[in-house]
DNA sequence: AAACCGGGGTG
DNA sequence: CACCCAGGTTT
């Protein structure tokens, strides 16, 4: 087994761990670039339990790169629906197209070439590019970053430029080239499995007597971060008008922010809540004079919390009974192709289930 | 360099 | 509750 020439331990334990422990994910074994792409941009920042039924239902809708290039940005959308980050979906879509439109179909060779596809940052093109093309270029994800700090008990936090450069030289010094796609895949999955981020199981590692970290026990602090992430509060209501055949209004949301492409009711965000009048006006800004309200009840007594990661929405739905509403008005059917964020579309459930 | 971007799982 | 997840883009 060839393997690395600084760390030839390391490297051999590695992939000798993964022929045993190997899940056995859909995407494992294929070097199609198109179904690599698609694997890794989805399984960006998420698990792969959450991950892989999205992948299953976009190789199945969209078999070819081609059938994602013609495909609408909402039907991309509304499939990525609840999967988060969804600049993804939007890179992902104009990403197919450029491959498709402008390159005749494929993908791009090189990892600098894989590097202009949006979306693609040096993860995802080293991924595709060791894992497709055999290109010796290693990957430095969460679970690298993890591995490598504890082996070689690194305290240089990970989320700085010295951090960033320290971690792609020691991961470019342990990796085998002869067998790159292979040991990048061993690599990630032994992080993913055996140095957890949380209590690792320490005695059933084949490289616990060699690793930094658990001999100078700061496995628990490894790897070394600096970021802080402040959690912010923001206070959203929701307007849901109701039209006399049930019909309601989504409005898409631009930029820049959360949810962009995404649809949701008229929004007025303030921690107060919204008077009669300023429900009105907000109604009148979307749907215009012509349109008028009758009834509005407040749906949710306390504040709905819905938590990103850094943000907390407590948000309170209005329900406005309304006359007069524009062309653009759908049934709450119809609504429901849309693609929405999650806290909407548990919203449409519940009133569908409670309210009619 | 720092901020921003989702939703869910886990201890 | 804090931390993390097969990170990338924008400012």
């Amino acid at each position: 087994m060839q393997a690395s020439l600084k760390h030839p331990n390391f490297t051999s334990a590695i992939l000798e761990w993964y022929r045993i422990h190997q899940r056995d994910l859909p995407w494992r074994g294929s070097r199609d670039p198109y179904a690599v792409w698609l694997s890794e941009i989805i399984m960006q920042q998420t698990r792969v339990a959450q991950g892989t039924p999205y992948y299953r239902r976009f190789l199945e809708r969209f078999p070819e790169v081609s059938d994602l290039a013609t495909a609408s940005e909402e039907e991309v959308l509304k499939l990525w629906q609840g999967l988060g980050y969804y600049s993804r979906a939007r890179n992902l879509h104009a990403a197919a197209r450029k491959v498709a439109f402008e390159w005749g179909g494929k993908f791009p060779e090189s990892y600098k070439g894989l590097l202009e596809l949006p979306g693609v940052g040096p993860y995802t093109a080293a991924a595709i590019a060791s894992i497709c093309f055999e290109l010796p270029h290693p990957v430095v994800d969460g679970n690298v970053f993890r591995v490598l700090s504890r082996y070689f008990d690194v305290d240089i936090p990970v989320d700085t430029g010295p951090g960033r450069r320290h971690f792609d030289q020691l991961a470019r010094e342990v990796m085998d080239p002869g067998q790159i796609g292979r040991y990048n895949q061993a690599l990630m999955e032994f992080g993913a499995l055996q140095c957890v981020p949380a209590n690792p199981d320490c005695a059933s590692c084949p490289l616990v007597q060699s690793c930094g970290a658990h001999a100078a026990g700061t496995i628990g602090q490894r790897p070394v971060k600096q970021g802080k992430t402040r959690i912010r509060k923001r206070y959203f209501h929701y307007v849901m008008p109701i039209g006399p055949d049930l019909q309601t209004l989504l409005i898409r949301r631009g930029g820049p922010g959360i949810w962009q492409g995404l649809y949701e009711f008229p929004l007025l965000e303030q921690e107060a809540d919204p008077t009669p009048a300023e429900i009105g006006a907000l109604i009148t800004t979307h749907c215009g004079t012509r349109t008028t309200i009758g009834t509005i009840t407040r749906f949710n007594d306390a504040p709905r919390v819905h938590k990103l990661s850094h943000q907390h929405l407590y948000t309170t739905f209005w329900l406005a009974r309304a006359e007069g509403l524009p062309e653009g008005a759908l049934p709450l059917s119809e609504a429901e192709e849309l693609p929405v964020p999650v806290l909407i579309a548990e919203f449409m459930d519940t009133v569908k289930n409670s309210y009619f």
